[in-house]
DNA sequence: TCTTGTTTGTGATCCATATCACATAATTTT
DNA sequence: AAAATTATGTGATATGGATCACAAACAAGA
């Protein structure tokens, strides 16, 4: 995927596309890179081409535990990175590199630029705002009305696959549990004959 | 509070201003009117002049409980009104008049021509989203994290009174809890000689 | 003032998940 | 192949909040 490809870059000029990918840092990350803590305030927002980020909260007070808020894929961007960026405030969550990415870091002052002179891109960020608010809000109705084995099911529902390969440790980290708690549901899921269980993987019956 | 005196109108022309106010329609609604239900799709976003909204989530499939999203005030707007209305989408919550309120419902044809010819009204809304953003992310974390106790407390410490006129049931619906619950905290937090109880109303001391 | 409805207090019980503490199994490293 | 590491299974126990079930206190109407 190229920079261009961004369906708001159509009602650019030439020039102007050309502006903009200058001011471009071209970026490439492994697995497991930090991109912000909350709290850091960002300065560029991140256009991504390849890979995935996982932005996440963690409790305000010292202490473990941690939720996933959402993933960032291709083609898309982050409303917590924009927000920080946008209005130079504190970042609200961390995000962390979870499939090795590449892409592109737009500087403030081009997004500046995009958000006051491009329909399309006010058209795309609000789309991305809808979505992630939509995300966010299903989170906390799940966390707070849904029981962790509806909760288990309707995330392995949602990978779509029959094969998923994954530690239970990391499905509890996403889901903001304990460890034991995603085996033993699990367990009760195999047991039932939904499943299939094997060393970091999962396989749906 | 004129409809004016909006700060995002300083930027249009009178002819403009004038446009908009000729396409609003005033109304004025007494507390437990509901201004749309979870799923609405809504064709005009309310500028509110003076009152209170609540906006809450309920479980997805039928149940009891609700939980307390935020309130707008005057001068405010609703970030989930907003979107319904600019991406005809379904709202993501519910939302109920708290205190009796009086104020102004946009057309959408207003809203997105002010989205596309005013920068202050995108500020506007662009600040108005990050605190929406700030306050649902700290609520999932304050859900996640935080025991009853801690909620509660901060729950009155936000208020900014000594007096507080309000039942143990309307906070364990804010917060999304039992009754039984919030006076069971609340006593134990009178024990030790924080606050003092009587019937509708807890003084801090 | 008596009645009725609302609000609060509190015990009893239940349940889901956290936490601790290991045992065992599967993989990787040496 | 032995050792070390990582992943999983599972019991025991603790706990916070939900739910049920009332009783008592208070407020408002009749």
């Amino acid at each position: 995927m190229d920079l261009f490809e961004y369906e708001f870059f159509n009602d650019l000029a030439q020039e102007e596309k050309e502006k903009i990918k200058e001011s471009a840092k071209y970026i490439s990350l492994p697995i497991g890179s930090q991109l912000y803590f909350e709290g850091d305030t960002n300065q560029d927002i991140l256009f991504l081409k390849r890979g995935k980020v996982k932005v996440y909260i963690t409790p305000q007070s010292i202490g473990n535990g941690e939720v996933t808020l959402y993933y960032i894929s291709a083609g898309e961007q982050c409303l917590v990175n924009t927000f920080s960026t946008i209005t130079q405030t504190q970042t609200l969550a961390s995000a962390v590199v979870d499939e090795s990415i590449e892409g592109w870091l737009i500087p403030r002052e081009s997004i500046m630029w995009l958000m006051n002179n491009s329909q399309s891109y006010r058209d795309f960020k609000i789309e991305l705002c809808g979505q992630r608010l939509q995300i966010v809000l299903d989170l906390i109705k799940s966390i707070k009305f849904d029981q962790l084995d509806q909760r288990l099911l309707n995330w392995l529902y949602v990978q779509g696959k029959n094969q998923i390969k994954i530690t239970h440790e990391k499905i509890a980290a996403i889901l903001g549990v304990s460890r034991e708690a995603i085996s033993r549901n699990l367990k009760k899921l195999e047991r039932a004959g939904d499943l299939k269980l094997s060393r970091g993987c999962i396989t749906i019956l």
